[in-house]
DNA sequence: GCCACCTGCGTTTTT
DNA sequence: CGCAGGTGGC
């Protein structure tokens, strides 16, 4: 129990929750459900060690994966423990080791000032070394190539281990792409040479540091006494086994996250990293979140009717003491713009008669095309709304080419920032001679750049003085930046290079909006310049904070606005309405994500982040035509519709199209609603109100036999009377003791076998 | 080397 | 549909 004022804040918090921060020694998992309050144990936890057991900040290292989470988290610590807080380590996984690969570059054989490669860059080079190759494009697309090197890196395979290991090779062979391994080591290599590491070489090479350098390692074992990791389940092996390292003499580990909402698997984020925790930790304290503060019953209750359809899960039991709220509405269209309509007339409604903000409301979908008919439909009605994510300020063309003159100027071994500009306004210089040149180096064995310096002498002609002058011009650029600040700096370099004056002659829309967006990186940089807790002012310090930029803590400007997003965009976020459009077959799930079951589930866990963004009240929609690539496609209703227990959605007349439905599947709305129907009928005859025993865990169904008792979460005790094997589709009819017969999907049904 | 036209292809994406 | 990349004429 509290005993001053100065731990005040651990009244505000439920016994878990309090457990969960004061628990502070030794290895921890905190297990958080949607809504429970998980970043105000994260603040409050690294508040307590601050501030009750004199923890110096300095000490802690706490991870997130973005920027607006770790500037969120650090901005509350504040509020607890004052000025202190900003000595915390605190940051994304990236940029806390991209900040110590800093210092010890040069273990790595990397200057410090190496260049941080984005996704753009390395696909861009994936291609150049696929041509350069004569491979076939088709085979080795660079998404293909990239996933492949950035999965082998995530689960710290190196080139040389990738291409030892038949393991890779059979699987690259099987897949007629025999190449692979060859591109894995070219690709290394070249950015090795380009003194660039990509995002995942920042995770990569820390374990290679810690690795091989124990003096190193503890350095900063010494140094971090608490590591602490948010949304664990987004881990990949790769920042797990940082983490791990770390820790490992003090095992102050601390990690928080929701299997529930994992949804980044295919980023290379392992859910296996949860189970190798325990392992790894045998003695740690386990805690969970359960209680949701967010969420309506009914939210609440038709999220955890989602989620329980999946296999793979830890048990939890989210609840709330929130009001039961309303159900959920359905809204069902003919087409895609129809749905636009109906979805914005909604919140015209809700406008209108209950006073909502524009702004406690989010459409959230599966892919940012969706966006198209829903901002079409919001626009006619005159409600205002902004788009999140899609293209971000730093992956605009313009704002990519000022950057990669800056990056040039500070490190010229950056083929990729080099490629780009080298004929950025236009200056002659054609691919023809790029390729002279790279011939030269390698036969001189010499860099790019010293062969450029000389210029005309080794290539000769028109492009031997182009690139001569090319040369003289980033020199002097050079000699801004060792005298002058970023600001200074970049504006020297958009005006001299003709980039500015280029994009001012193109009078165009878009042409004057790419004006203002290279003033803008401009504005940006000054403002960097301009502050004061900065001691770094050159472009290079701006470089390597802007490397592992998104858009966070530019624009933000909380107008009152609809917001529209992606579902992956949403997670931690959440509104009083939310609408989940676009439930349809083939889109949600993703007809990408149907071929394996794992993959199933990982959709299912966005389905359920969806609903779990929600506070007040819930919409899904679905068209039965939609535009797809051009051309109308009909579609059916997404199977997650029929995960919800129906009990928790209300069909609407008013939300359904008066329009005939043109074309005719076999599964009409008629037979939908039909389904839902007897679905709720059914549910409440059988509806036992069972509370599962307290070590409830499902076993192995292939354990089952003819005659089992076993008990079911939601039916409770039964008899097994049937069994019909058939791999995944196996049933079986149970005899249930209060629910009467049924029939149970052996790959859904969570079964403990009680003899 | 440059521009205009044509073909092909298409999730999600904190870093 | 809309973009990226390739081809062909200048």
């Amino acid at each position: 129990m509290p005993e001053s004022a100065q731990t005040a804040y651990l009244n505000e918090l439920n016994p878990p929750q309090r457990e969960a921060v004061i628990n502070v020694e030794g290895p921890s998992m905190i297990i958080a459900g949607a809504g429970s309050g998980k970043t105000r144990v994260l603040t409050n936890r690294i508040a307590h060690l601050i501030s009750h057991h004199k923890v110096d900040p300095f000490n802690i290292m706490s991870l997130t994966f973005t920027n607006k989470a770790a500037a969120e988290m650090r901005g509350r610590i504040e509020g607890v423990v004052g000025n202190e807080a900003r000595n915390l380590w605190m940051g994304t996984f990236h940029s806390v080791f991209a900040r110590i690969l800093r210092a010890e570059a040069s273990r790595l054989g990397y200057p410090s000032n190496f260049t941080i490669y984005d996704n753009d860059d390395s696909k861009t080079l994936i291609k150049q070394i696929v041509k350069q190759y004569n491979l076939d494009d088709k085979l080795y697309k660079p998404n293909i190539v990239y996933n492949r090197i950035s999965g082998a890196k995530n689960r710290l395979v190196s080139w040389q281990e990738y291409q030892n290991n038949p393991i890779y090779s059979e699987d690259d062979l099987a897949n007629q792409r025999p190449e692979m391994g060859m591109l894995y080591e070219t690709y290394s290599q070249r950015c090795f040479k380009s003194d660039a590491m990509d995002f995942d070489d920042l995770l990569f090479n820390t374990n290679i540091l810690f690795q091989e350098h124990v003096d190193v390692l503890n350095k900063y074992q010494q140094r971090f006494h608490y590591v602490l990791i948010d949304e664990f389940q987004d881990t990949n092996i790769s920042q797990y086994m940082i983490a791990k390292k770390l820790a490992a003499v003090r095992q102050n580990i601390c990690v928080v996250g929701d299997d529930a909402q994992s949804i980044y698997a295919f980023r290379g984020a392992d859910i296996q990293n949860i189970l190798n925790f325990e392992r790894d930790y045998p003695d740690l304290k386990m805690m969970k979140l359960e209680q949701n503060y967010r969420s309506t019953k009914n939210i609440v209750n038709a999220a955890n009717s989602v989620i329980n359809k999946n296999r793979a899960q830890l048990t939890k039991n989210v609840w709330t003491e929130n009001g039961t709220g309303d159900l959920i509405e359905l809204i069902k269209a003919t087409s895609d713009n129809e749905e636009g309509r109906l979805v914005a007339s909604a919140i015209f409604e809700a406008k209108m008669q209950d006073h909502t903000s524009e702004s406690d409301v989010a459409i959230l979908y599966r892919t940012n095309s969706q966006s198209r008919a829903m901002e079409e439909a919001l626009r006619r009605m005159n409600i205002r709304y902004r788009v999140v994510g899609g293209l971000s300020f730093y992956q605009r063309k313009e704002i990519k080419d000022v950057i990669a003159y800056m990056r040039y100027v500070i490190n010229p071994n950056d083929e990729q920032a080099m490629r780009r500009i080298i004929n950025l306004p236009k200056r002659g210089i054609g691919p023809g001679t790029i390729e002279k040149m790279v011939v030269a180096a390698t036969e001189e064995n010499k860099s790019l750049w010293e062969i450029m310096e000389k210029g005309g002498s080794l290539i000769g002609g028109k492009g031997g003085t182009q690139v001569q002058g090319f040369a003289t011009l980033i020199k002097s650029f050079r000699l801004t930046a060792e005298k002058k600040d970023a600001f200074e700096t970049a504006t020297t370099i958009a005006k001299n290079s003709g980039i500015l004056k280029d994009l001012h002659s193109d009078k165009s829309i878009e042409g004057m909006s790419r004006y203002e967006n290279v003033q803008e990186l401009l504005n940006a940089i000054k403002e960097f310049t301009d502050d004061p807790e900065k001691e770094d002012k050159s472009i290079s310090a701006f470089l390597q904070d802007v490397a592992l930029l998104t858009d966070e803590d530019r624009n933000e400007k909380s107008e009152d606005a609809v917001t529209l997003m992606t579902i992956h965009m949403a997670k931690g976020l959440e509104f009083q309405y939310v609408y989940v459009v676009g439930l349809e077959e083939d889109l949600f799930p993703s007809q990408m994500m149907l071929s394996s079951r794992a993959d199933l589930e990982e959709e299912r866990r966005l389905f359920y982040v969806a609903i779990t963004r929600a506070k007040k009240k819930l919409f899904f929609s679905y068209a039965l035509n939609r535009y797809r690539y051009g051309r109308l496609k009909t579609c059916d209703p997404s199977r997650f519709l029929e995960d919800v227990n129906p009990e928790f959605i209300h069909i609407n007349r008013k939300f359904r199209s008066k329009e005939p439905v043109l074309v005719a599947p076999s599964f009409t709305t008629k037979n939908f609603v039909k389904n839902v129907k007897k679905e709720a009928v059914a549910r409440k005859v059988t509806h036992v109100n069972h509370t599962p025993s307290k070590d409830f865990q499902p076993s192995d169904p292939a354990l089952l036999k003819e005659g089992s008792k076993i008990e079911h979460p939601k039916f409770g005790f039964g008899t097994v009377k049937l069994l019909d094997t058939n791999g995944s589709n196996s049933k079986a009819k149970v005899e249930f003791e209060k629910a009467g017969e049924k029939t149970l999907l052996l790959s859904f049904a969570k079964l403990r076998i009680l003899n």
